[in-house]
DNA sequence: GGCAAAATAGAACGATCGTTCGTTTTATTT
DNA sequence: AAATAAAACGAACGATCGTTCTATTTTGCC
């Protein structure tokens, strides 16, 4: 998100824990990466502020003061996941993203990968969303890092909306900010009621609710149901939605 | 929100920790109900899990054994927040809302002071959503009784939607979970940029958000734009929206 | 292979955590 | 006022927290 380029590359030697042989690298900093990505690993299942260093030194069957002293301390542990988090971010959701065309098409992509990465491919939890709970009103370095790289996702959403605006994909007085408000909210309640409450069918109902977004704000003139003009798809949702089921409430 | 009638008196003395002569109430309700008043105040700030009973016994002015005295563990504690919590969430947000009639004004309603409880009006955080994600992955009875507390007001939500479908508010093909889900959605996004990115007009695109939902399932035919029709108003946000800014992106 | 530097281990620190226990202070009842 | 019950205290427990310190081991380089 840092710019539409490839970013330069990390120290992470690769997404699995396992150490990889990659060449000469001062072996601090790739036992350092295997610290960062067993912490990452923690933090998205019981938080950044649940993440202790006696628990990752047992992850990493060393010592505490042996993975202390690669950070120095645990707000500098905490925000070197934050940025690893930052990265993988990057690399899994933003990056494959580029090589769809700019506007609708891109857009949806985003939603699309967003939505897995935060609630069904990855059964841990989404760092940018416990951590914004977590240091809301905790001022400091970590939270800093985290509103950072946050603000850096939400501004590309934004681009993208932009873009399909500028293609033509959206109307011309369609708000971005608007939109990537209620498309972020969107990815909240997926994230909510998937993984806290467990409600099901809640994935479809967020690709709906996509869906209407785009009906109200699509580059159709004013009417809201037919005429599916030719728009470019990336397939928001091949699957069937799932039928309504009992008639009481359904939470 | 156990069902429409008003619930049994709890126990609490009031908002204020200041002791209120309830006569005859051995006084050990009283202090505990002063406790957990006490706790839900940190609860809000640090969340339920960062709530200990040492920092309770200081703000309580008490010995920590004395404060632990009333619940027997930290989690039965933490259960008693969530209830007073609940309690309150009923009193405040949902009973005053059973004034307006049935149907889109009390949706309305209910939306407009749940935005006020989650963001705004009280500068802490919400419960629910903080609770949400410390115990997404925590199972037991904290989170038991979380769940259910939400699930209670959510089906509340619900159930006023499909009242106002009923009343001929809404279109008779529109999804009610979907409509829930969305403006659940629109909560969480606007606690979301309000609390924790401290994002300028998030209420405004809540509120701008909750019309959207409502013109797309409002009981115009199918139509999108046209005909403001006879719906009662409360008065969504008679506050126009903030300009637009700076043309770079606004995160 | 030897040597300096980097990396890890191990023990200990003060602090705080939830919890237990015995005592003492309050409140309620007789 | 005396007797009884409820409530609050204070000290201590074992555990864990982040951190500091000094050894010891391992690594990379000549």
């Amino acid at each position: 998100m840092s710019v539409s380029e490839p970013p330069a590359k990390t120290t992470r030697t690769g997404s699995m824990s396992a150490p990889v042989s990659k060449s000469s690298q001062h072996k601090g900093q790739q036992t350092k990466a295997a610290i960062v990505d067993a912490a990452l690993g923690l933090a998205t299942q019981i938080g950044l502020e649940g993440l202790s260093i006696g628990a990752l030194a047992e992850v990493m069957r060393m010592s505490k003061s042996g993975v202390f002293a690669h950070f120095g301390s645990r707000e500098e542990l905490q925000i070197s996941v934050v940025r690893e988090y930052h990265a993988r971010f990057e690399e899994e959701v933003f990056l494959p993203v580029l090589q769809q065309p700019r506007g609708l098409p891109r857009l949806r992509a985003m939603f699309q990968n967003w939505m897995m990465r935060t609630s069904v491919e990855i059964d841990s939890g989404c760092l940018y969303i416990s951590g914004a709970v977590e240091f809301d009103d905790r001022p400091g370095p970590v939270r800093d890092a985290l509103a950072g790289s946050v603000r850096d996702w939400l501004a590309a959403m934004y681009r993208a909306v932009v873009q399909a605006k500028d293609a033509g994909h959206l109307r011309a007085d369609a708000d971005e900010q608007q939109i990537a408000f209620e498309i972020h909210g969107l990815i909240l309640a997926l994230h909510y009621e998937a993984r806290f409450l467990k409600t099901p069918g809640s994935l479809d109902r967020a690709n709906r609710g996509f869906a209407n977004i785009l009906a109200r704000y699509g580059a159709e003139p004013a009417a809201a149901s037919p005429k599916p003009v030719k728009i470019p798809a990336v397939s928001v949702s091949p699957k069937k939605v799932s039928a309504k089921t009992s008639p009481s409430h359904p939470f």
